[in-house]
DNA sequence: CGATATCAAGATATCGATATCATCGTTGCG
DNA sequence: CGCAACGATGATATCGATATCTTGATATCG
């Protein structure tokens, strides 16, 4: 910059200023400085006006990566919500800086203006700490009862989920449903709840299968089980396309037909149920939208404004099951 | 930094040197200041740091993410790559930015200490604009002629997938293989090449079935144009899981039985496509160890070594097509 | 005992940008 | 003509860290 101000014969200032586009400087200046700074390639230093302005213009998104064999690892789950994330931040002039959860002592976090943290639903300890940073912070996932905690909560609407399924199931004349997922997962526990209470205003409980992983073989263990038992039922609400799909292996195997005999919904409206045969109906969250809500509320946030936890919908695709 | 230097009743210099573990001050000293920060809650400035040491001690990751249907999206691919990278850079104490090329203009990756670029294969235009930044850069793709660029190419061998793929047909006695997908595209070329050559040392010429994208119902009107056009075939090397998925289903309609009648091998080993039915046979890419080379190059070159362009090996997964 | 090596710590300059206050010439108005 | 207002630009200080050069105290040696 102190050179761009010597090849123009301004000082220093002048050029900051004819570079941010500030009024205080004479339109044939700006242009004649801008012009210079496109010649010679100038590019600014944004460690210096961090510096200075004393915000880093960035995001940290925390990732909850888990090299195991469940969702986050290779589902559209977190990378549409990133790109929905990294879409509206960038379009707002800040960066995104993608940490997991192990780096994330690393100094830069600190530095962010802002937090956002995917896929810690079940680590509620990890949000807490984030929380004592004291930065404006969005995590994604289920609504916590209030901690006195500053973050605020976006997710999916779960417990909508959990009664648009109901509702079909009642609308089709089923009268035994079965749910299979993991309650202790604060999300998957307010699909739960909204299942059951739907239910319950037309007298039906419904039988709870819990199974911990959402893997294919996990369904289809649940199904033989009930098989097993003897137990009566005549649809299935499972809380991931794969269970469901595993669910509607192991039917097929016993002779029962999908959805003559037994209605089966998955959730997450995968790419992988939507090819299945028979199609897999599920309940579907629109992860892109997230990701932009999420990086709205971050900024609100940031700029001060005070702002409010929020839930969105989720629509049931109903295909062939 | 300077308040700490006033607790401890020394100078700043001090307290930064002690805080950087440098042995130029004395032990006991060193630790007061450590405990001092600790019980203050001193947080390091990394805006200022990096400004003085003239280096962000950040990579950006360039990823192209569109919003269709196409593979990027969705895909285990750009999420695993992710994963390794992410996991390399942070442990090497580098934190990872990540944009996707709409905002790339933004300031804050001529900031960065190197480039990796995902997702490029198709566009070799925006390549070379980076490589202009003149920052260390890796790609990730297929290598392409020296064009005196400045960046090295990491990425699986595309090439020796295609020959495994012939190998596997020829060893399973397949004659008149067709392979689907769109040479236009480096990567897939790569493949397309692999095959060929392979077979053509068994004078076997496979016919090529050019498809632009890697949907579904792409592989569905190959195979429907194949049989509408009364070609002989028995084998099929499509370039996507997607694609080979969408031909069973095709042969399926046409009554033809895999992989009695046709043998059927897909890309990227997804896990859409091994839980299909039947379990697709594919070729896998490991990505994850994909990422932590990427990393480890950019890292090495950052730090000014010489480093060479490498391909990964690709493995056949059989299953049951 | 004096000269030199060694160790610990400080003073100062610097990285590159911007906020604030100051300066200077010009114009408008009574 | 004199004073105020304004527009354009500049001087200086500052953000928070670290590199480099010094300084001062203590240890070592012939």
């Amino acid at each position: 910059m102190a050179d761009l101000a010597e090849l123009a014969g301004v000082s220093k200032i002048t050029v900051s200023r004819a570079l941010s586009e500030s009024p205080l400087v004479n339109a044939q200046t700006r242009e004649r400085v801008q012009a210079l700074a496109r010649k010679h390639g100038y590019k600014l230093n944004v460690s210096a006006r961090n510096l200075r302005l004393r915000r880093s213009h960035t995001v940290a998104v925390i990732v909850e990566m888990k090299p195991s064999s469940e969702r986050t690892m290779w589902d559209p789950y977190p990378l549409s919500l990133l790109g929905g994330i990294s879409q509206e931040l960038t379009s707002a002039g800040y960066s995104v800086l993608l940490t997991t959860r192990q780096g994330a002592s690393n100094a830069a976090v600190q530095a962010a203006d802002g937090l956002i943290l995917l896929g810690q639903g079940a680590r509620q300890d990890a949000v807490r700490l984030y929380d004592k940073l004291g930065l404006p912070m969005v995590v994604w996932g289920a609504p916590e009862e209030e901690g006195g905690d500053n973050h605020i909560v976006v997710g999916s609407d779960n417990r909508q989920g959990g009664i648009i399924v109901a509702e079909r199931f009642l609308s089709i004349g089923r009268r035994h449903p079965v749910f299979i997922g993991n309650p202790d997962h604060p999300e998957m526990a307010q699909r739960l709840f909204g299942f059951v209470d739907e239910l319950a205003h037309h007298g039906i409980k419904p039988l709870l299968l819990r199974r911990g992983d959402f893997t294919l073989e996990s369904g289809v263990d649940a199904v033989r089980s009930l098989a097993a038992r003897k137990v009566r039922f005549d649809a299935i609400f499972a809380c991931s396309d794969l269970l469901a799909m595993g669910a509607i292996r192991a039917l097929v195997e016993l002779g029962q037909s999908v959805p003559n005999d037994v209605s089966v919904i998955g959730y997450d409206d995968t790419p992988l149920g939507a090819t299945f045969l028979p199609p897999l109906s599920s309940v579907r969250q629109n992860w892109q939208e997230g990701g932009v809500l999420l990086a709205r509320k971050v900024l609100a946030m940031i700029q001060g404004q005070s702002v409010q936890s929020q839930t969105m919908a989720t629509t049931l695709v109903v295909r062939a099951t």
